[in-house]
DNA sequence: CCAAAAGTGTTCTGTGTACACCCATGA
DNA sequence: TCATGGGTGTACACAGAACACTTTTGG
């Protein structure tokens, strides 16, 4: 029985100054060695909390894909031709989500937009986290975790437009939010720019749930 | 460094007399251990070939989740409380689909309702394999790996029923899946039941593509 | 002639999409 | 007063869903 190196790979994700970001050093998404001293989800969290400035127990996390260096055979969900494991036999792949006012101004510098990560070795990785990321949004409230508390629904369009690559109609958004009910106004205002004051609206729940589609 | 142990689970479907069904072995699905002498692809294949009257490089394949024995945080895709990796510290889980015309009759005393393995402890895989199957057939062609090359539309329909788990619209079906273009009309006909013969169809293409919602 | 499955259109409803203007505020 | 973002309604096209009868065949 030959000895297996198994790894965790994060994308990290935030959307700050209206762009997705994904946290990168040279390059490369945050790993580690898993060594079965804990779990798959003890792992992740070592390595959310290595990331500057962060702290555990922060936003969404979700379980992407788990990779194999030699994978050969034709994947639906990912398009493994070019995927690199890096050190590792395996990876198992996850992505979190975290709220840009989470995310101290002095570690910005590391969350580089998403699309211009083309020549990361973890760009397979990356691709296909952005793609579950997008499907999500369409039919959850994940955004939640992207967004404090209290927010308007500029913001939040701006986070939908950053992650989904498009703008959007700002009627229409409107109308189709609202119309899902997860959302409830806070009756407060709040100032984004240097314009006029929105109305802030929150999050029924901010946790994971399902949008009821009718 | 502890010793973890790796395993690869896989829920086979087919559609079998109008139901769909997983192979099981008393309650269990087909597991194996994964030493990191093969890749994952390999020992899936290994597992698959082990199956009675199954050759390998058949059916649509797809990994669904790795899974831990000591999962505890909330996870979106899968309701982890309750999952059971078995004797296994992680466990990955794939499923494959095989055409009903592939398994022998000899055998099919072991391919079980989906429905009637709720005592099983793969409950909560075989759960999950089964709602990424609904949302497969919803947008991509993989139900070309259920059927004969030929097919009628009353055999795709049945398939969908069998997998959706509900009746649809015999019209609005054939309208809709028609309207994908993802079949094509082989001009011949081919008798089902002991009524009239229906039109022959087959898949323009029999692997995994995207179907255009246009 | 009967049972069994094949085949075929229309109507209604709801959702997505396109589209333009006025309002409140701080600088 | 100007720049910035907030806020609002309508019309059209398209897709999903509901719904019933005739046809072809073998037994």
């Amino acid at each position: 029985m030959r000895l297996q190196r198994i790894g965790i790979k994060l994308v990290l994700f935030s959307v700050i100054d209206g762009t997705l970001r994904v946290y990168s050093e040279q390059g490369n998404v945050p790993s580690l060695e898993w060594t079965g001293e804990k779990s798959l989800d003890q792992t992740v969290d070592e390595l959310v909390r290595r990331i500057p400035g962060l702290a555990t127990d922060q936003g969404y996390r979700e379980q992407l894909y788990t990779f194999s260096s030699t994978e050969v055979s034709p994947s639906a969900e990912v398009p493994l031709s070019g995927t690199k494991v890096g050190e590792y036999d395996v990876a198992i792949a996850y992505y979190v989500l975290l709220g840009e006012h989470k995310i101290p101004q002095s570690v910005r510098s590391r969350w580089i937009p998403y699309n211009a990560m083309t020549d990361s070795p973890d760009l397979v990785t990356i691709t296909y986290a952005v793609q579950r990321l997008r499907w999500k949004i369409e039919y959850t409230n994940v955004v939640y975790s992207l967004l404090p508390a209290a927010f308007t629904l500029g913001q939040l369009q701006r986070v939908y437009e950053a992650i989904l690559g498009k703008q959007v109609d700002k009627r229409n958004f409107r109308k189709k939010i609202l119309s899902l009910g997860i959302l409830k106004d806070t009756g407060k205002k709040k100032r984004t720019g240097r314009a006029r004051p929105a109305e802030a609206y929150s999050f029924k729940k901010r946790t994971l749930s399902y949008v009821e589609v009718l």
